[in-house]
DNA sequence: AGACAAAACTAACGTTTGTTAGTTAAAATT
DNA sequence: AATTTTAACTAACAAACGTTAGTTTTGTCT
């Protein structure tokens, strides 16, 4: 089914619920409700309550995807590539920060092969920051702690921006990227 | 209603489920098959599924609350106090993972007086860690960097590890502390 | 062995859930 | 102006939800 501005309005409001709520708590009906019409009518534009948690989560999640796979392939140092992987984190939370609700909280209501694909990508996700990580370690450019430390204690603060960059309001994005990249690199004392 | 070993068993037993698919989405039914009974037993033991919720989430709320002031009043130097914090989270990670999948994840479920208290604690928490931190910068042990970036990029790791600690399995407790020290004071480079 | 309490059961309740069918009003196309 | 398409509506479905009532089984203590 094709992607109309509609829908594409439907899935905006419905994340903005399903951040507050949780997918599964999140009825048709109030999904309906936030735009203004009954829950029967959604279904002129959508195939399922389903359909809008897959375009939701599998578009974000290609986003990743598409990130990491350009951040790998330039030709510059494993440090320079966390810093990369930072502010690619940071630019898709400032413009999709109520997907990344869904993406982080309710990935697991997706299914069959919605299901499996997002999994792939975020295990291939996950895979090659890991190989950025143990090559930075290897080039004596990061400290030789075992790696899924790094590599989880980097991700969870970026995982879970979502949820606070926005408390701060006015905080500016350039600055906050220069002061995640020195607090996650260099730490804080 | 008090809180006899088979209450207990049920809300371990619940607090799995909803690590895996939320609190939303378990049903009564749900919590009643993995407890071997139909799903009208259960309230024999417990008055409703939101009290199994309160339980679990209120609980862990207050050993968190417990634990920081214990650290807030003891006589060591800000930087110590972050290192007892850590060192705090990663504890009580160990003995409550399924716990604190609901916490993080579900309090919003919470109703009435308990919502209330839940929000309060967690400010009051988060008040404290930042007043910890605010005083590691003035006394120049700390980085100058906006407090709101520190407090949240340590906060997001140490909530999120119950996400992956086991799944490395055998990282020993005491390996992990200090590397999780290490990484979220001193960086990685 | 009989009495009593604890904890399981069956059956059912009123709601809410996601979704479908059929209809009608508005908008776009011919 | 007539026709088709789009997008709203009302009504209803079967299934699942949390929970209650009433009954039977299980285990414990005298």
């Amino acid at each position: 089914m094709k992607l109309t501005a509609r829908k594409v309005e439907i899935v905006t409001k419905a994340s903005r619920l399903f951040k507050e709520k949780g997918y599964s708590a999140v009825s048709v009906r109030d999904i309906a409700q936030e735009m203004g019409m009954k829950a029967a009518s959604l279904y002129n534009h959508i195939e399922s309550k389903q359909e809008i948690l897959s375009i939701l989560v599998l578009d974000l999640a290609r986003d990743f995807t598409c990130g990491i796979a350009s951040v790998r392939e330039s030709n510059i140092s494993p440090l320079e590539k966390i810093e990369q992987i930072i502010e690619l984190h940071i630019d898709i939370t400032v413009n999709n920060s109520e997907a990344l609700a869904a993406l982080n909280n309710d990935w697991m209501h997706l299914e069959g092969e919605d299901l499996i694909d997002f999994v792939k990508m975020r295990e291939d996700y996950e895979e090659d920051f890991r190989k950025i990580i143990k090559e930075g370690v290897e080039l004596g450019q990061i400290q030789p702690r075992h790696p899924e430390v790094i590599l989880f204690s980097i991700l969870s603060t970026l995982r879970t921006l979502y949820l606070w960059y926005q408390k701060r309001g006015k905080l500016d994005v350039n600055v906050l990227k220069k002061d995640m990249v020195a607090v996650l690199l260099r730490g804080i004392v």
